[in-house]
This record gives C-alpha cells, sequence and structure tokens, in this order.
DNA sequence: GATAGGGTTGTTTTT
DNA sequence: CAACCCTATC
C-alpha cells in the first residue's frame, strides 16, 4: 500500500487521504454467490435478444424501438450476466430515473429468485453521489456537502445575481433561471458560455453582458464550495474529474466490468463522456448503450441523441443490434407513429414493426373547447371502465403541467380517482421545503439557503437581515452556538436594525431548534421541528391544517430512512418519484387503482391499454415558444411520438379550438401533429362512435359526442 | 433602511 | 401562480 502512496505524490495532480484509498468503497467485491434460480433465457426472449444477451462482450449498441422489450432484454442481460458468475459490484447499470433502476433490480431479482446485493444502478447522478460520498475529500468536497435540487440551485444563482451588482450594465440582463440554464448547458454540453447564448439565448449576445455573467457564475461557485452545496451538474463533473485521477479510475476499472446504459438517447456530453472514461478503463471495454433516436425528448437538458450514432465512431469494434419488432401497441397504433416520426428530417429511419393483432384506428377529435375536452375525456373513461378497462389501465398524457387543470376538475365532479405525475412535486412546496431547511441546517450548518429560509419565517427579518446574520455565523466553527451567544445582538449585530420583536422570536427559534438536532432519527426529528414550526405554519397560510398533514406525512415518509443525509439525498435525486398527488383520500379502504394524469415525460418508459393526448392545438402542442424553431418542432413531434407509443389498445387525440391561458381564452387551430398525417391513420371520432356506441347507451349515459 | 404588501409579468418538459 | 418590482409604512 506505501508504494501505492508514493506513487500518488509522485504523478497525481488530486490530494489523496488515507482512508480514501484504503477504503476501497463499496467495490469490495461482492461475495461470489450465483446460487441463483435457473432461468431460461431461450424460452422468454425473442431471437433477437437472445443472440444479444448471449454475446455480451465488448462495446454494443442496441437501437430499440418504442414498446420493443427494451427493458426485458436489459433486465436479462444483467441476470445473464449475473448467473454467468459475474459479481454484482461488476456491473453498473444506469438508468433514467432511480425509479426505473429500482424496478429493473426487482424484475432481476423476480428472475434469480435472489436479490443481487451491490449492483451499481441508478441515475448517472445517483451513482455519482455514492462515490462522491466516499471520494469527496479526493475530489476536493466537504464530506457533508448538501445536493440542492434545482430550485435551490437557481435560488443560490439569484442571491449571486444580486450579490453582482447588476446596476453597473445597462443592458437587460437574464434572470436567475436562464443564468443558470446557461450555466447547465455550458456544463453538460461542453460549450462555452459564449457559445451557449449564440446557440439558445442570441438576445443576450452582448460583450457585456456575458462578462458579467461570468462574474455572477463566478460567485455562484464560490458560494457553494462555501456553504457546503452541491447542484446536479457538480455531481457529473465531480464524477468525471474523479475519473481522470488515474488511481480512482484503476480502481474503478478492477472492478466494474459490464456497464449498461439505458436510454441512451437522452444523454448529454458529459455523460456520454463519463461513461467513455469508465468502459475504456476496462480492457474489454463491455458496454450495453440501449436507445432509441426517436425517443430523445430532453435536449432542454443538454440530452443529444447524437450521442447514439457517435457511439459506433468513439467504440469502432461496436456490435450494433436493431430492435424493430414492437409488441406493446396494435398495428394502427404504429403506423400513426411512423406516420407522425417520419416528418423529422433529422432522425434516423426506423420503422417499427408490428407483432399484434389488428385493433381499433386510432380517434381524432375536434372538439369546441377545454371544457369539452375535458368532459368528453371523462365521460369515455367513465364509458371504457363500463366496457370492462380499469382506470389503473388508463393514462391522460400532457404536454405541459397546465394542461391537467380543468380534466382534474372534471374528474372530481364525477368522482373518478386518478393520480397526478405533474407539476410541482409534494415537497417543492413552501412549508415542506421550510422544514427540509432546518434539516439541511442540522446536517450541514453552513448552507445558506437552508438559513436564508428558516431566517425569513421570524417576524421582522427579511432579506437583508438574513443576509447579514448569515454572513456573520457562516463563518463561525459552530454557526449556531455562536448565534445563541449572550452579547450576538447587543455587540455583534449592533449594527443592524432588527425589530426588538425578531431578535427575541429568532434567539427562542434557534433555541428550540438546537434542543432537536441532539436527536438522531429523521422522522422523530421532523416531529419535533413540526411542532416549532406550527406558530407560522398556522399564522402564514389559511389551509394550515392541510399543510401540517402533508408534514406529518414526511415524518412518516422518513421512517423508511436512517440518517438526515440519507433522507435529503433521497429528497433531492428523486424529485419526481415521490411527488404525486392523489384524488384519493383516506387510504383504509380498499381502493380502485386511479386513472393516471402525467406528463409525457413522464411517462416514458411505461404503457397503458388506453391513452388520451388532449390539448393537440398549435400553440399549446407543438408549444408557441418552439414555433419557427425546426430543431424545436422536431423535439416537440418525439414528444408526441413518445405519448402515441404508450398506448397499447386505444389511443385518443383531441384537439380543443378554444383554450384558456393566464391570459384569458385564445382560439388555435388543430396541431400540425395532426393535420400533417395521411389522413388514413386516424378517424374522426365524431362518426365512428356515435354509430357504434349509441345502442349501448341506455344506462342514463349522455353521449360525449353530443357536446360536439 | 428595511419590511411587507400590492400590482405586474410571463409559465414546458426534469436529474 | 410564483417571482419580480415598486411603493407605503414601520
Amino acid at each position: 500500500m506505501s508504494s501505492k502512496k508514493e506513487k500518488v505524490e509522485e504523478e497525481y495532480t488530486f490530494e489523496f487521504y488515507e482512508d480514501d484509498l484504503f477504503e476501497d468503497l463499496d467495490l469490495e467485491p461482492s461475495k461470489l454467490d450465483n446460487d441463483y434460480n435457473e432461468v431460461n433465457f431461450e424460452e422468454n426472449l425473442n431471437p433477437e435478444q437472445f443472440e444479444i444477451i448471449n454475446n455480451i462482450q465488448g462495446p454494443m449498441l442496441i437501437i430499440a424501438g418504442a414498446g420493443s422489450g427494451k427493458t426485458r432484454t436489459i433486465t436479462y442481460a444483467v441476470a445473464k450476466l449475473l448467473s454467468l458468475g459475474v459479481r454484482p459490484s461488476e456491473i453498473m447499470l444506469v438508468t433514467f430515473t432511480n425509479k426505473a433502476s429500482k424496478e429493473m433490480i426487482e424484475r432481476v431479482e423476480s428472475l434469480l429468485g435472489k436479490k443481487p446485493k451491490g449492483i451499481w444502478a441508478g441515475t448517472f447522478h445517483s451513482i455519482a453521489n455514492r462515490f462522491l460520498r466516499k471520494y469527496a475529500k479526493t475530489a476536493g468536497l466537504r464530506s457533508n456537502y448538501t445536493i440542492m435540487d434545482e430550485t435551490d440551485a437557481v435560488s443560490l444563482m439569484r442571491l449571486a445575481r444580486e450579490k453582482s451588482n447588476l446596476k453597473e450594465i445597462e443592458e437587460r440582463f437574464p434572470k436567475a433561471k436562464i443564468c443558470k440554464s446557461i450555466l447547465s448547458y455550458s456544463i453538460n454540453c461542453n460549450k462555452s458560455i459564449h457559445d451557449v447564448i449564440l446557440w439558445k439565448y442570441e438576445d443576450f449576445n452582448n460583450e457585456k453582458v456575458i462578462a458579467k455573467m461570468k462574474q455572477i457564475f463566478k460567485i455562484y461557485e464560490k458560494k457553494k464550495a462555501q456553504d457546503g452545496l452541491i447542484d446536479f451538474d457538480d455531481l457529473l463533473i465531480y464524477w468525471s474529474a474523479l475519473l481522470d485521477e488515474r488511481i480512482v479510475a484503476k480502481l474503478i476499472a478492477k472492478r466494474i466490468r459490464y456497464i449498461l446504459v439505458d436510454e441512451y438517447q437522452d444523454t448529454n456530453w458529459l455523460q456520454d463522456d463519463i461513461v467513455y472514461k469508465v468502459v475504456s478503463q476496462n480492457p474489454q471495454r463491455n458496454i450495453i448503450a440501449v436507445g432509441d433516436d426517436a425517443q430523445s425528448i430532453y435536449a432542454f437538458r443538454g440530452a443529444n441523441f447524437q450521442n447514439i450514432m457517435n457511439f459506433k465512431k468513439k467504440y469502432d469494434d461496436c456490435r450494433v443490434y436493431n430492435i424493430t419488432y414492437n409488441y406493446r401497441s396494435i398495428p394502427e397504433i404504429l403506423t400513426l407513429a411512423n406516420d407522425s416520426i417520419q416528418h423529422n428530417k433529422n432522425q434516423f429511419k426506423k420503422d417499427m414493426q408490428p407483432t399484434r393483432p389488428e385493433g381499433l384506428t386510432p380517434f381524432q377529435v375536434n372538439i369546441k373547447d377545454h371544457k369539452a375536452q375535458a368532459r368528453f375525456i371523462a365521460k369515455q373513461v367513465l364509458r371504457l371502465r363500463e366496457d370492462g378497462f380499469e382506470l389503473e389501465q388508463m393514462a391522460i398524457l400532457v404536454r405541459a403541467t397546465f394542461h391537467t387543470m380543468r380534466i382534474e376538475l372534471e374528474l372530481g365532479k364525477k368522482n373518478i380517482p386518478y393520480e397526478v405525475r405533474a407539476g410541482v412535486a409534494f415537497f417543492e412546496k413552501a412549508h415542506i421545503k421550510d422544514l427540509i431547511a432546518h434539516l439541511r441546517i442540522i446536517e450541514n450548518p453552513y448552507d445558506e439557503l437552508a438559513w436564508m429560509r428558516i431566517f425569513k419565517i421570524i417576524p421582522g427579518i427579511g432579506t437583508t437581515s438574513a443576509t447579514k446574520i448569515f454572513s456573520t455565523i457562516s463563518t463561525k466553527e459552530n454557526p449556531i452556538d455562536f448565534l445563541l451567544t449572550p452579547n450576538f445582538f447587543s455587540n455583534i449585530m449592533k449594527g443592524s436594525r432588527i425589530p426588538s420583536i425578531g431578535k427575541r422570536h429568532l434567539k427562542t427559534y434557534i433555541q428550540q431548534i438546537k434542543g432537536i438536532t441532539a436527536k438522531d432519527n429523521p422522522s422523530d426529528i421532523i416531529l419535533d421541528l413540526i411542532k416549532v414550526l406550527k406558530d407560522h405554519i398556522k399564522t402564514s397560510y389559511e389551509n394550515w391544517q392541510d399543510r401540517l398533514d402533508d408534514l406529518k406525512q414526511l415524518s412518516v415518509y422518513a421512517q423508511n430512512y436512517s440518517t438526515i443525509q440519507k433522507l435529503l439525498e433521497i429528497l433531492s435525486l428523486n424529485q419526481s418519484d415521490i411527488g404525486s398527488r392523489t384524488s384519493q383520500l383516506g387510504s383504509n379502504v380498499e381502493q380502485e387503482k386511479p386513472l393516471v394524469i402525467s406528463t409525457i415525460h413522464r411517462a416514458k418508459g411505461l404503457e397503458w391499454r388506453v391513452v388520451f393526448i388532449p390539448m393537440l392545438a398549435e400553440d399549446m402542442f407543438p408549444s408557441s415558444r418552439v414555433v419557427g424553431d425546426p430543431e424545436g418542432i422536431e423535439e416537440e413531434r418525439r414528444v408526441f411520438y413518445v405519448a402515441v407509443t404508450r398506448a397499447k389498445d386505444q389511443l385518443y387525440l383531441i384537439s380543443p379550438a378554444i383554450v384558456q391561458t393566464y391570459r384569458g381564452l385564445q382560439t388555435c387551430r388543430v396541431s400540425r401533429f395532426i393535420w400533417e398525417l395521411n389522413p388514413e391513420v386516424y378517424k374522426k371520432s365524431k362518426v365512428q362512435l356515435k354509430s357504434k356506441k349509441e345502442k349501448k347507451n341506455q344506462n342514463g349515459f349522455q353521449s360525449a359526442f353530443d357536446l360536439l
């Protein structure tokens, strides 16, 4: 070991710490244990898939169309590797969400009859986090760093922006959110700030603005370092940097022998580069990349589906497999999807082949307005339920969160249970964030964003005082204790003009928090914090009862985690999985599984028997901000494609003529995604359904098409 | 000087 | 419906 250490000092720029080196992470090979169920691979896979899992070696690229059993192929590949005796800890399985990762591992488990322990499974971000917790010091990070979610990151950028003395320049200057996004593009796409601005925000192409922005980014970086905070991009950056360090890279190479990456079309430059770095450490370069360029819908996050095509160049001995058979949808739905996507010029040609027998042609409904649209969907849902479709087998897939409002209202009226997977997650709400801020302070007392939130809860303290207090305590060894020193306000904060009520409140408030920090069970800590926050919640929100219930729910949720750090990590890395809203209250009775309302982005990888796509109107879907930008339109069309290919049996495409926006009512034309289609791939539902359904309608339902 | 409240603006999608 | 900017008030 000592020779290793010498080498470190000689050759490498990173500073190494003994425990980093000796700990060898979780990379300690898991016990060889292939006492698994025997799996009949041949029986459960089609010949293409079977061939793939029998030849796992070297670089492989699998272009798998929608519904082609992509997830199945990956899970079987993992099972195959394990049954061949590969240790779980030698496999890295990168998925697009942590939920997907969990589900895949569960499927592997049910195949093998045993949980494979120690697989490196998760998103790029969560795997990065696992490395960084171990190698924090080596990477130059505080070991108790806190991961900010996107909202936090924007808030911090806002602080940086305010601090930068914007008055110096006269030009219109982008808001914090835009600044953050420019920085992210720059990092994730390997482009300079200037290039990003030329590419995405041409309006701000101005020397002074760019110079100022760079200055803001510096402040932002500095703040992060001082406060012990990191953002999502940092997780990738630091991971990437660790991989440049040969000792770490070798360690990883020694242990990780197989890399599987799902949804490769949605990787960005940095992620692609990280994969390359991990793979090239291994002499055999075993990597399986799975993806479908037609389903690339995350360009706004820097994703570039060209990564798939470049893959072949990057790994010249790469074998490419195309899986075009579709097991999910009826031929009519595939025909529509194929017809739509061929309008994308910048797309690799690929037609999905149906395997299922014929069914119903997709329905297209032109309808008066958003209200009629909601009524139509609700009624059709009820009717299908009568016909034996379960609610959970139906979904309403929307382009943007605000498209759900009217529909939710209507479903509520008709007593249809539903679950919304869109929009602001449960713990993004102000009161949840407030509570979490307290946890963050307990974990990391230098967390500026968390302190600011807490200070502003105290009446009489606003942004200015909060900033002052923070800058005073943040340089101290123990900020909480320092704040509680007897002469804190009389001496240390002498110059400030905090009203005496504020001072008093603040002291008692912090004292209460301090009392809590002694405990170590997150759930109990939350219960105590709720008591502390109660007054504030009661006086600030009219629906304080609901909000307190939310907080209690959070404490129940926290029971699953043994430390605050774990809990905080889960909260920031699993944004979408936790926060879905349900219309059902009280869950003791056995309930019907609800209908799903989801954004199309969150519906990725899922399927339902029946899918409704509302708001297919110009300026809504495709969104108005994308009109005139050919690339933007193509991305929207891929979003449409993803939505369509979620449907197994029935598809409803709905175009309202009048919609509600924040600006009032707006008339709109039918979406190009409808009119550009060959008219034979869909049927105007007016005719189709009326004739078929009317006889059935003796149960008092008004025909949905009376609305037309 | 600083906070609190009101009016105005502009809203995709997510790790 | 939240962030932002401006103004009345302490």
